[in-house]
DNA sequence: TGATTTTCTTAAACTAGATTAATTTTTTTG
DNA sequence: CAAAAAAATTAATCTAGTTTAAGAAAATCA
């Protein structure tokens, strides 16, 4: 909790007073690794804030084979963006890839909160706007660089995150087959 | 100017009167095809409303191939969201793809504007919101499907879109060459 | 600790899509 | 309208990365 706390802080001034009943809005839950808060198919109504732990955000292609759209290691918030703004129902799953506590905000209660708290706008227009940011980014380098050269730049980027995160969830991510990603590393 | 007050009064209620004010922040500006106004290596301090045809964001890759990470159509924002929150640099260039008509707003006076009208920060938090939700979906496209299923699941959600645009922009959006994208058409 | 499950590796065959290069069609402009 | 520029097509060649399939290593669990 005392993360999210920080985090909060370092967007906009919220007083201890303040947290404690914003925390009100919120609940904290546990994650074995592999149990899942998110299931494609159902409503999403619910956002997820990371305090510990990694969760990812995938989905099933049509030939089965599970894709990788977004990590989420601690102090970052993730959701089906679009199925939580248009109230839809969502394809992707939320999906724990260690032991992980997370918060969760069903979103009325964000809206409750927002309403209650407007300068909290200013919190999540600055997530989304970072969120969004890093995915143009992301479309920059999987249309510039050949998928070699993709994994060795991500993982100049982000060493701990490789190391931490399984192999193939990494090749997903990235868009390469583990066979693929395990050739390339073989040098 | 109409097109940008009505579109803020779909996420916020803004008076005639607040909108007098609210406009004085911007800019407008006529573009011919083919114009800049981002470009690489210039600090990027600058957001863009489409009042009226298209802009396009692009970088040129390590071949010296242009590439389009996004598309801007009437009522959308374009910047790059990451260099824009950083202040930083940007590598991205935004093009008139049409003659247009858009809003201009530096960044200095957008955190004017939220200061001043607080309400704002809910149209923006949607504006990225939705942004990001939309980002996710195209990895989504981009690693399910075919770059032949791409170009025809796409023409078939944009189809004005697909139209409108010369088709080679369509095809670097999509992460294709315009050879085969040609080839793909020729059936 | 041994058994089971999960993750990673290796290698051969195959193909979607890129590349190259030349030509045609369409659009723009003076 | 003719000339130039921009956009689209075609076809042959080539390769980065996938697929398939099987085995090895690591991690988990009882």
């Amino acid at each position: 909790m005392n993360h999210f706390f920080q985090h909060l802080n370092k967007f906009v001034s919220v007083t201890d007073q303040e947290f404690q009943e914003i925390s009100t809005y919120f609940e904290v839950l546990s994650l074995d690794k592999k149990e899942c808060v998110m299931l494609a198919g159902n409503h999403c109504d619910t956002n997820y804030f990371v305090l510990s732990g990694c969760l990812h955000m995938f989905f099933t292609d049509e030939r089965g084979v599970d894709r990788t759209v977004q990590f989420a290691i601690e102090n970052w918030w993730l959701t089906d963006a679009q199925a939580l703004y248009h109230q839809k129902v969502t394809d992707f799953n939320i999906q724990a890839v260690e032991n992980s506590e997370i918060l969760v905000i069903k979103s009325d209660k964000e809206r409750a909160l927002l309403a209650r708290f407007p300068k909290l706008e200013i919190y999540f227009r600055s997530i989304y706007q970072i969120a969004y940011g890093a995915a143009l980014k992301r479309m920059q380098y999987i249309f510039s660089y050949s998928k070699e050269e993709i994994f060795f730049r991500f993982r100049e980027e982000f060493p701990e995150f490789v190391n931490r995160v399984p192999q193939y969830l990494i090749a997903t991510f990235l868009g390469l087959t583990p066979e693929y990603l395990s050739k390339i590393r073989a040098k």
